[in-house]
DNA sequence: GCCGTTTTCGGCCCGACTGTTTTCAGTCG
């Protein structure tokens, strides 16, 4: 069984939550989440770094001592410091720093003094009234975490980017239309285009005295008030969202905005940053001394510390910071930057609209060419083509064509590629199309050789253009299947074939780190819809949010083409 | 535990809210 970045980002985090319990160093503490965080976000599984004999400690956060964890967890499947610090403290017990009101003090108290370690045993604790009883615990908090255990499966959820958008933008709307509001920002992991976002960070701007946060905890959606102060109050949605909003003057819009934007290791940094040149960074400024110089702006935060505007998508400590000092941040792809799309469907397969319907929703959004990629014939569920029926599709694509203006369909296909590698559809066929999209849509859970080998003998196919949702995974709902990206992007590359960022809100596929991938080798990958109704077509932009966290230019971008070339980069592909 | 135009020790981001307290610890983001 492989070990896996999340695997090892898993295990520094547990030995963090054990060492807090046990009342460690903080610092040190930081330094196992710090890995954590590394391990999470890089592309490149550890495991295969290990293999090479490459050097970990060359990784941000990682020293010898924490190299070495890595290389143990790899070869042996286990972590001995772990081991031994479950010796001293049941592993369970750290179930329970995941409730609100929990913090490593009160749960190594409850363990110490009750012998409490699951949260069974702290549900039978509280409603027995044993807890209140508890040194710096009281009436209060034992209610609090009696609620907490009885929601507990609901707040491990994250809301997907598109669901938590549905929340956030009336509620935003709505605070908007409060005295003396000047701005209503969605900030945190939203406005970083994060897949999922656990929580929404709002922020307002007033100017004078505002009836904003009584509206706000007065919000029809809104079930439970969980703290109401003068600037910051937090609640819970009916749909089980948090969402804290934050009020501050306008004066420190800015601060307030990078502070709440975050990413938090994004924000260690620059504050970091700022102690080197004197300076003290919070939401409300940037301060030398008791006097402000800077915080009207994200802009003017920035140049404080010497650095040019960063993008949201880009904040997450992976490498901006120091592009941002050498001047080389990527001018991210924008949604107006593309000029077509390379992944629909028409009621022919499993879409709802026509081929004409499809194209006029593209030609709306100011798209000049747009691919009809039908399902292949295996993929019986949605009705897949087959050659006979796909080459009429062509011919009324062709027909179609001569009478529309302002956009061409392309003629396409989203071929199934077969456990072994070969497609779904013969090479007569699939030689008569514009572009071939290929995907894996069965057998998702071949061993990662395998399953490499099947989708790098695929792209051998001469005619093959763009591989579509390459890692497979449904966000929240399936993993990505076990395969070596590196080497697929690297085919790619050699083969000329481009790899989609498949829009669709559960997809975003591929993923942000993977994008980075392809861009250090090269490979350009296409922003699809996956379009199977005309308003799939608005997904594009989460595609593009996806694309700009993996840090993708309009250069870097296949559809951003205008028809010619892309036409010809296609060509260059089937001509090989 | 990591890190270093202050290199092998001594730092490590910063503030709001709550509850349990009588001045603040714990938690959270």
């Amino acid at each position: 069984m492989p070990v896996h970045n999340a695997d090892i980002a898993a295990v520094f985090d547990e030995i963090a939550d054990l060492l807090e319990i046990q009342g460690e160093n903080p610092f040190r503490i930081r330094a196992y989440r710090n890995a954590a965080r590394q391990m999470e976000s890089m592309g490149m599984p550890a495991a295969d770094m290990v293999a090479k004999g490459e050097d970990l400690t060359e990784l941000p956060g990682i020293g010898d001592d924490l190299a070495a964890k890595i290389r143990e967890m790899v070869e042996t499947g286990k972590c001995k410091a772990l081991e031994k610090l479950r010796a001293k403290f049941p592993p369970t017990i750290t179930t329970l720093l995941k409730l609100p009101g929990l913090g490593p003090k009160r749960v190594k108290t409850l363990y110490d003094k009750l012998k409490i370690k699951t949260l069974e045993q702290l549900k039978a604790a509280a409603r027995e009234h044993r807890i209140r009883e508890l040194e710096g615990f009281g009436d209060k908090t034992e209610a609090t975490i009696l609620e907490a255990l009885e929601q507990h499966a609901e707040q491990v959820t994250r809301f997907k980017l598109a669901v938590a958008a549905q929340y956030a933008e009336p509620l935003a709307s709505y605070l908007k239309r409060s005295r003396n509001v000047k701005q209503v920002e969605i900030a945190g992991s939203y406005r970083r285009c994060k897949e999922t976002v656990g929580d929404l960070d709002l922020l307002a701007t007033t100017k004078g005295a505002s009836n904003v946060m009584d509206r706000f905890v007065k919000y029809d959606e809104v079930r439970d008030v969980l703290a109401h102060g003068e600037t910051r109050a937090t609640v819970r949605l009916k749909c089980g969202l948090q969402v804290d909003l934050r009020v501050v003057s306008t004066e420190s819009f800015g601060a307030a905005l990078q502070y709440f934007t975050g990413s938090k290791a994004h924000n260690i940094e620059i504050r970091r940053l700022g102690q080197d040149r004197k300076l003290k960074i919070n939401e409300y400024g940037v301060f030398k001394g008791k006097k402000s110089i800077a915080g009207a702006t994200e802009e003017s935060v920035y140049r404080a510390v010497g650095l040019p505007w960063i993008a949201p998508e880009l904040r997450e400590d992976r490498g901006e910071i120091e592009a941002a000092r050498k001047g080389k941040l990527p001018k991210l792809v924008e949604l107006s930057d593309l000029r077509g799309d390379l992944h629909a469907h028409t009621k022919a397969t499993d879409g709802h609209h026509t081929l004409k319907e499809m194209a006029e929703a593209a030609k709306a959004r100011g798209l000049e060419y747009l691919a009809i990629t039908e399902h292949s014939r295996r993929l019986t569920v949605a009705h897949g083509l087959d050659p006979h029926r796909l080459r009429k599709q062509m011919e009324e694509i062709d027909r179609l064509n001569q009478n529309l203006s302002g956009i061409t369909i392309l003629k396409g296909v989203e071929v199934d590629i077969l456990e072994d590698g070969s497609l779904d559809l013969p090479d007569e066929v699939l030689t008569e199309c514009d572009l071939v999209v290929g995907a894996v849509h069965s057998k998702f859970h071949l061993p990662r050789a395998k399953q490499t080998q099947r989708i790098l003998r695929a792209m051998e196919r001469p005619y093959f253009s763009i591989l579509a949702h390459p890692s497979g995974r449904l966000i929240g709902s399936r993993e990505a299947y076990e395969v070596d990206m590196l080497k697929i992007i690297r085919a790619a590359k050699a083969r000329g074939c481009f790899l989609e960022l498949n829009a669709h809100p559960e997809r975003l596929d591929l993923m942000d780190v993977n994008c980075q991938l392809a861009k250090d080798e090269n490979v350009l990958v296409a922003i699809s819809s996956d379009a199977h109704r005309l308003q799939d077509f608005d997904n594009l932009k989460y595609g593009v949010g996806q694309a700009r966290r993996g840090w993708l230019t309009k250069d870097d971008v296949l559809n951003t083409r205008p028809l010619k070339l892309l036409v010809s980069l296609l060509r260059r592909t089937i001509k090989k």
